[in-house]
DNA sequence: CCCACTTTGTGCGCGTGTTCACAAGGGCGT
DNA sequence: ACGCCCTTGTGAACACGCGCACAAAGTGGG
């Protein structure tokens, strides 16, 4: 019969140790180049921002790399969360749209040091296209399939405005892109085995507001001035 | 001993569902530019990328604003969830770090359109204070404070190096500022009832090159070529 | 060599979030 | 006025993630 079972965790990491796995790692690199051997998982897990225990699970996902009554290695662990992440190879980008946000990502140096080339930044306007930024000079959007292919591009990003987003996610797709990073307000529709994050700021800042106006609805309230019955938001949750 | 309760979900709406309604909103826009009177959950849905049972438990936190038989009125609907956000009133927004990423946001022009009014762009730099970006002039971190009270500002926007995050968050904290939206990768350091997000691009890059890895290892797997066991990611999760 | 101390790794209970599946409800045609 | 059909709203089961609390394990001192 069969029976699927409902996610059999492919290889045991959890979505959400994932995502704070970088963290963990920034953290740790700090420690590195500070010198420290070794820290605690509390010691850690203050400067990351999340609780001990969850600290020890994550990384336990990883495997036994702590020594009780010590605690982890640093520059070990820096080295397994690396090469869990995948960070120990180069990954090539490709950036399509060259406006604001394009060009501030391209200037970015802080993804270089992680691992991450820009191997191409792309736009359909033809005045922009020669334009050098960062070092790299702005190509045609008709070249994409060709970068993609020349430079081995595995993650693509979208900068550009919400109407063309679905149409240069499509010829990503097209070339063999399977992760996408979209900064375009729009749902992307992809095929299943491709990944798609978004990084939608007006979202954030609609969050925030919300957040805000609950905590001033409570400030203002009629008969409940300084009640403080609960924390008015998930409080420093970052 | 004034046990402090878990979180008595402070008037009922589901951390979860708040993040989902500004995307149920933009697509209810879209719909309602496009002249639809009413909407099916089933339809609405599918443009959100979400499940329709989910948009429907969603909406139904707001209340019953549905027609059986129908859908939902999309102006209705528009209304309600604006109103639940905050989007009803506008909200002042500073900006600190008048780099890359500062002057990209600055420059974007889909925040006016939803409530958002940058009320300033500051800078440590001397050089750069006085500097026109979008019809603003770029104004001295020192006057933070004074432009926080004057302008009502409710937001803080982090756009520094990651060295000068902190501070510049003490800042905002210290001047009654209490949400924050931080793109600098650091993890700050709050009272608790100030609400911080964070943006950051580098762990987006790696939770992708996590997802993209984990493909690679299937596809390239020794003797399970073309298996496809399960699908490597949370496969279209944006 | 043993004991006290420190810190990891994890079992377990709990709250949150997701999805299925269906009863209840409302419109519309006849 | 009635009944059919469509769509909502939600109960219930399940999956996931969190954090407490503690046993297991390793260190260092005497
Ligand atoms: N700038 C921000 O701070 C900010 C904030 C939030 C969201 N966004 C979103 O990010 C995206 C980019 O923002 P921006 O401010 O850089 O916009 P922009 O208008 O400055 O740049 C967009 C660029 O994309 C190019 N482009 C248009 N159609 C294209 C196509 N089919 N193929 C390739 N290139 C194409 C344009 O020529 C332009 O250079 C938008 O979707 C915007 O909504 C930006
Ligand atoms: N540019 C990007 O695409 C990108 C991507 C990911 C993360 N980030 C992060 O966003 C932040 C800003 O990036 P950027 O590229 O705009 O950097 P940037 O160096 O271009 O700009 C930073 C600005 O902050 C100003 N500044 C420095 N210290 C300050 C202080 N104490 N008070 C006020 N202003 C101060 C500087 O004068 C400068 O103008 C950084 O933390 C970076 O890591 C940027």
């Amino acid at each position: 019969m069969t029976r699927r079972e409902p996610r059999p965790r492919e290889r045991g990491i959890p979505e959400a140790t994932v995502a704070r796995l970088p963290v963990y790692l920034r953290a740790l690199q700090a420690l590195s180049e500070s010198g420290t051997p070794t820290v605690s998982s509390e010691e850690l897990a203050s400067r990351a921002g999340v609780n001990s225990a969850k600290l020890r699970k994550d990384l336990s996902h990883l495997g036994s790399y702590g020594t009780r009554g010590v605690g982890y290695d640093v520059g070990y662990l820096v080295y397994q969360i690396s090469r869990e992440l995948g960070l120990t190879q180069d990954w090539s980008v490709a950036i399509v749209g060259a406006g604001n946000l394009g060009r501030a990502l391209a200037n970015y140096g802080g993804f270089g040091t992680r691992g991450f080339r820009i191997a191409a930044l792309l736009d359909a306007e033809p005045a922009l296209v020669g334009d050098r930024v960062a070092g790299l000079s702005v190509g045609h959007i008709d070249t994409l399939e060709g970068v993609v292919e020349a430079e081995n591009v595995s993650i693509g990003v979208i900068a550009t405005p919400a109407q063309a987003a679905q149409a240069v996610c499509d010829r990503f797709v097209g070339a063999g892109v399977t992760s996408v990073l979209n900064f375009a307000p729009v749902v992307l529709n992809v095929p299943p085995e491709v990944d798609v994050r978004k990084v939608d700021l007006s979202i954030e800042l609609q969050i925030l507001a919300f957040h805000e106006q609950r905590k001033a609805d409570g400030r203002e309230g009629p008969e409940r001035i300084g009640t403080l019955d609960a924390p008015p938001g998930p409080a420093g949750g970052q």
